[in-house]
DNA sequence: CACGAGTTATTGAACATTTAACAACGTGGA
DNA sequence: TCCACGTTGTTAAATGTTCAATAACTCGTG
């Protein structure tokens, strides 16, 4: 019983290839905007940016460490780094937990809120410009059905993520 | 006259805004899992994985920094980086261009052709598991229109790379 | 030819991310 | 209670990326 890999492996046919160079290259170009025009608008990356929205959305504008990470879809040690950075700006504070000793809060400060609010119009509007605005009303459901099936695919189990991936 | 940003910025639909999260949920879920995997059966990212194929594509297995950089659609910064450790792996060797004194030709050797080949084979396995086995032809060709358009808006003008932004 | 402007590629420093290891705490069962 | 095991969050070190500055060269124009 053969137990190896397929010697003859599926490559991508021409359609394939096509898609997935387009995917590439346009997933690059925007990630690599989004992360220029916050960068230069707000003083951080989109990442950063992203986690600022998730607390902002928080009751009390506070969220477990832990729980910031799934949402964000990162690992808790890129979180410790990037809220270390965020904290160092004021915008966001640690706070002990007081239901777990191990655990933080992470609490969005007012400035942090005032910096969000500042940057989110410039944001949105960079969004807009590269993809809503470029897509009818059926392409944009579209993509949203494509992501979904993507990201279905790609739930689970590993290493220090239980989460991601 | 108003010369102002919009005080009214156009905040995005619910329909926008889910296909948005499905967007950068299903994006970073992917790259993730691609620089994992890469990194796990070949020792790089998955960018630098990209950079091998497009010098084994190239006639001679040559390419200027700049044209692999554009190709790649990466600074040249990075790219110096990059193929440093590269060359230091022996994968690629940089040579001077015959006749341009100031270029460099990054010359992708036979040991990082062979690594390459090994990498390939489950490489295109987790994109077809991640994409093309889970979506229809039809959203195969919506996925590379939609990026096609995303693309075209997002070409530009910038600081150092007169292509990359 | 000589000059100035643009191009090519690299570098160092600051910053971000990954990985593995770890301390501290919680939880459930003997 | 006590202990084994899981969870929470952090850290150091290695690696990768960005940004600004720079050396070396090319090219067009006077």
């Amino acid at each position: 019983m053969s137990n190896e890999p397929p010697t003859e492996p599926r490559w991508l046919t021409d359609e394939e290839q096509h898609a997935w160079q387009s995917y590439l290259h346009a997933t690059t170009l925007l990630e690599d905007h989004l992360d220029r025009q916050l960068q230069r608008d707000a003083g951080m990356p989109h990442i950063y940016y992203g986690l600022l929205v998730q607390l902002s959305r928080a009751p009390r504008r506070r969220m477990r460490m832990t729980e910031l990470a799934q949402n964000a879809k990162i690992t808790r040690s890129r979180l410790s780094h990037a809220v270390a950075r965020l904290e160092k700006n004021g915008w966001v504070r640690r706070e002990d937990c007081p239901s777990d000793k191990r655990g933080q809060n992470a609490h969005l400060t007012d400035e942090g809120m005032r910096v969000l609010e500042k940057a989110a119009p410039g944001h949105v509007a960079a969004v807009r410009a590269a993809i809503f605005d470029r897509l009818s009303a059926e392409q944009i459901n579209q993509l949203d059905e494509i992501c979904g099936v993507m990201a279905e695919g790609l739930q689970p189990q590993g290493a220090d993520l239980p989460w991601l991936r």
